[in-house]
DNA sequence: TATTGTTATACTCTATAACTATA
DNA sequence: TATAGTTATAGAGTATAACAATA
């Protein structure tokens, strides 16, 4: 591993891991991988559970609406929503007041499955957030809902 | 427990927006469409970015290494190089040592497009972390760090 | 005419296997 | 035999366009 000094700068501009957007993509992706571990078991995986949530906690009942929250495209959610239906965890109802629409809704086994990834996830939520005091994990969540907020208006424009 | 009821339950587990996992993703969606965003001009992704930064700050030099450190695949590390090679910004050169490894460096204007890029990658920082105290946004990212640290430990096992 | 769900299609990113040239 | 880079190929994930049923 002899190192080739063809570099003779050993850093002009700060180390590549200390950038922003290195951080936020690398927790991201430490947070994902350990909550599809969690979750397999279960046959979830991390994107299904949002799907699943949005519809258990009833923040979104067509295919278009729960998509969009996640920013998951409409012909994706077909596919999720065909397995996750053939699986017996949801259920599609046409929508009395406009037969055009899908509502979604959890089976009983769906609930109960749904129950069971909250649990794996709030382990694995309280192990990712073990190496920061409780303080600082009150203020990491915060933070993150501030610029969620901040970011998303800015997305649709200052007005 | 008859909880046939379609959506009888506005909010049994919290809302869908105020999970861990859904913060820290969507945190680092928006940062990076603010990333790519900013460095269109400069016909560069964020992608790109974190492999001119890892060879510009010397951090690693093979191309196995670059994306090692990235969590890019070596095939892709082919083909992204390519790119960047094509547009003068990288070269590839035999290392002397072993003449299996290609030393990768930046050209002139692969340096100057680096500059720019960190100079704009810094507004989109300051824009992002504008919501919080300057405060907040040290502690923000002494959070992230942290966070890391302790996955990317855990994921080679305690020990 | 517009919209929901659907299908078909393409394009990107990523993953696997095999090849080459070096070691 | 093992490794760095490369190529070919297949698999996800996503995006675009078109269609049927409904509004």
């Amino acid at each position: 591993m002899a190192d080739d000094d063809v570099t003779a700068d050993p850093s002009p501009a700060g180390r590549y891991d200390e950038a922003l957007g290195y951080l936020v993509k690398h927790v991201h992706l430490a947070h994902q991988r350990a909550s599809d571990a969690a979750l397999a078991p279960l046959g979830l995986t991390s994107r299904d559970l949002g799907v699943v949530r949005v519809i258990a906690t009833g923040a979104a009942t067509s295919q278009q609406e729960i998509g969009a929250l996640l920013g998951i495209d409409r012909t994706s959610m077909v596919a999720m929503l065909d397995d996750l239906e053939d699986r017996g965890l949801v259920r599609r109802q046409p929508s009395p007041h406009d037969r055009r629409r899908n509502v979604l809704a959890l089976t009983p086994e769906g609930e109960r499955t749904y129950q069971d990834a909250e649990r794996e996830i709030a382990v694995v939520d309280a192990k990712f957030l073990e190496p920061l005091s409780s303080n600082d994990s009150r203020r990491f969540a915060r933070a993150l809902r501030t610029l969620l907020d901040a970011a998303d208006g800015a997305d649709r424009g200052p007005g």
